[in-house]
DNA sequence: TCTGGGGTCCTAGGACCC
DNA sequence: TCTGGGGTCCTAGGACCC
C-alpha cells in the first residue's frame, strides 16, 4: 500500500481513528478457547431458549459460507448446514477474551473507547513515534492473532464513523484505509443500507424519496432529509459525506444508563402466579448486576411481548433510588398488574434507567429522609 | 417450527412551572 | 379574566446496533 507515514497519510490538524472489529467474535473465542474441539469447524453460537425459539448469536465463516448468518433461526440454519456445531452462549467467557482484547490496545495508546463487547475505537493521532497507522494496524493485529488467536479487521481513517466504515468494507482479517477524498468514489455507489445507522425501516423511507445510494443520500437537501427525518436525517446525511465530528471518549463505556435483563419464555403463558415467578428471577438478576456496578435505579421499566409479537413497554419513577430485589420487584409487579392484558406472554423483561451512582444515591437518600423527618 | 437479549438514541405528547 | 411561550420532566413507542 502506499501509505509510508502519518504525516502523508493526514496532513495537518487530522486525526488518525482505527476501528478495531473482532471477526465472527464469539466463535473466534470458543475456538481460540477449545481449538481441539473447535478450531476449522463449523461452529456457531446461540440457543439461550430452547432450541426450536432459538437464534444464532453468531456464526462461523465455514457456516456463513453456507448461507447461515447471524440472527436465523436454530432450526433454519440446520438446514443449511446439517453439521454446524451449536454452541451455548458463554458471556463470562467473552468479558474475559474482550478485557484481555483491550489489555493488548492499550499497550499502544490509552485513548481506547471500547464500542461493545467485540470492537473498539482508538486514537492513534498522538502515535507516531511508535509507526505510521497501517504498521500499528498491522501490529495490533498480528498480535491479537498471537497472543490470543482472535481474528478481526481494522479500519483507518479521519474519524470514527468513517473507520468503522473501513472496517465493515473488508472482513474478515483485514487492514482497509478508507480517506475522506475517497469517501465520493467508494461509498456513494453502495446502497444506502450499508450506511452504518440505515435500518430497514429507514432504508424503506428512503427508497419511497427516490434515495438509493449513499451518495444519494450526501447529496440530498438538508432542509428536505431534516422535515421527513429530524435530526437522525441530518446526522445520516453528514456521515454519507464522510463527516463525524465525535471523539474517542475513553470514560463512555464507564457511564452505563439502564440495566435490564429479559427472557423469552418457552411456551406462551397466561397463568399469573408463573408469571409472577419469572418477574422474581428478573428482578433478581437485576439487582445482582446493579450492586456490581455500583448504581441504584429511579425509574423502572417493564417490557412485556404477546404472542403476536406486540411490545408493550410500562415504566415508572420510584421514590427514591433502589437496587434491591424486593424493591425492583414490587415496581415491575406493580406495572405488570396494572398493564397486562391477561393474554399469553411470550417475554418478559425487567430495567432500570435513571441510573445514578450507589455514592450520590446516599446523599440523595439522606435528603429524603431529612424532608419527611422535617416537613410536616 | 419464524424471529434472543443486551443496549443507545430520538420523537412526541402532556403535565407542570414560571 | 379564558389566555402566551419557554423549559423541563415523565411516559410510551420505535429504530437501530452488536
Amino acid at each position: 500500500m502506499e501509505v509510508t507515514g502519518m504525516n502523508q497519510f493526514y496532513p495537518k490538524n487530522g486525526r488518525v481513528i482505527l476501528h478495531v472489529d473482532m471477526n465472527a467474535f464469539y466463535c473466534s473465542v470458543h475456538a481460540s478457547h477449545e481449538p481441539d474441539k473447535y478450531k476449522g469447524k463449523p461452529i456457531a453460537v446461540g440457543g439461550s431458549v430452547e432450541e426450536r425459539r432459538g437464534i444464532l448469536v453468531t456464526a462461523s465463516y465455514e457456516c456463513r459460507a453456507k448461507g447461515v448468518k447471524a440472527t436465523m433461526p436454530i432450526w433454519q440454519a440446520r438446514k443449511l448446514c446439517p453439521e454446524m456445531i451449536v454452541i451455548a452462549p458463554n458471556f463470562d467467557l467473552y468479558r474475559d477474551y474482550s478485557q484481555r482484547m483491550l489489555h493488548i490496545l492499550h499497550q499502544f495508546t490509552p485513548q481506547i473507547e471500547p464500542a461493545s463487547i467485540d470492537e473498539a475505537y482508538m486514537d492513534i493521532t498522538e502515535c507516531g513515534h511508535i509507526g505510521t497507522p497501517l504498521e500499528i494496524a498491522k501490529r495490533i493485529q498480528s498480535q491479537l492473532l498471537q497472543e490470543m488467536d482472535l481474528p478481526c479487521s481494522i479500519g483507518i481513517a479521519p474519524n470514527k464513523f468513517l473507520a468503522k466504515m473501513a472496517s465493515d468494507l473488508k472482513k474478515p482479517n483485514a487492514i482497509n484505509i478508507l480517506r475522506k477524498r475517497d469517501v465520493s468514489k467508494i461509498l456513494w455507489p453502495k446502497p444506502v443500507r450499508e450506511l452504518h445507522g440505515v435500518g430497514k425501516k429507514m432504508e424503506e423511507r428512503l427508497h419511497k424519496l427516490n434515495i438509493l445510494t449513499i451518495g444519494d443520500l450526501a447529496k440530498e437537501s438538508i432542509e428536505h432529509l431534516k422535515k421527513e427525518f429530524g435530526k437522525t436525517g441530518v446526522a445520516i446525511r453528514e456521515h454519507a459525506n464522510g463527516n463525524d465530528r465525535s471523539i474517542v471518549d475513553p470514560t463512555s463505556v464507564y457511564e452505563v444508563k439502564t440495566i435490564g435483563n429479559s427472557t423469552t419464555l418457552r411456551q406462551d403463558i397466561d397463568d399469573n402466579e408463573s408469571l409472577k415467578k419469572v418477574l422474581m428471577n428478573l428482578a433478581d438478576s437485576v439487582a445482582r448486576r446493579m450492586r456490581k456496578r455500583e448504581v441504584m435505579g429511579e425509574n423502572v421499566q417493564i417490557t412485556i411481548r404477546y404472542a403476536d409479537w406486540k411490545n408493550v413497554n410500562r415504566s415508572c419513577m420510584t421514590l427514591r433510588p433502589i437496587d434491591s430485589k424486593e424493591e425492583i420487584y414490587e415496581y415491575a409487579l406493580h406495572l405488570f398488574e396494572r398493564h397486562w392484558s391477561g393474554s399469553p406472554v411470550r417475554l418478559l423483561g425487567i430495567s432500570l434507567h435513571k441510573l445514578i451512582d450507589k455514592k450520590n444515591a446516599f446523599i440523595q437518600m439522606d435528603l429524603f429522609s431529612y424532608m419527611q423527618n422535617e416537613t410536616p
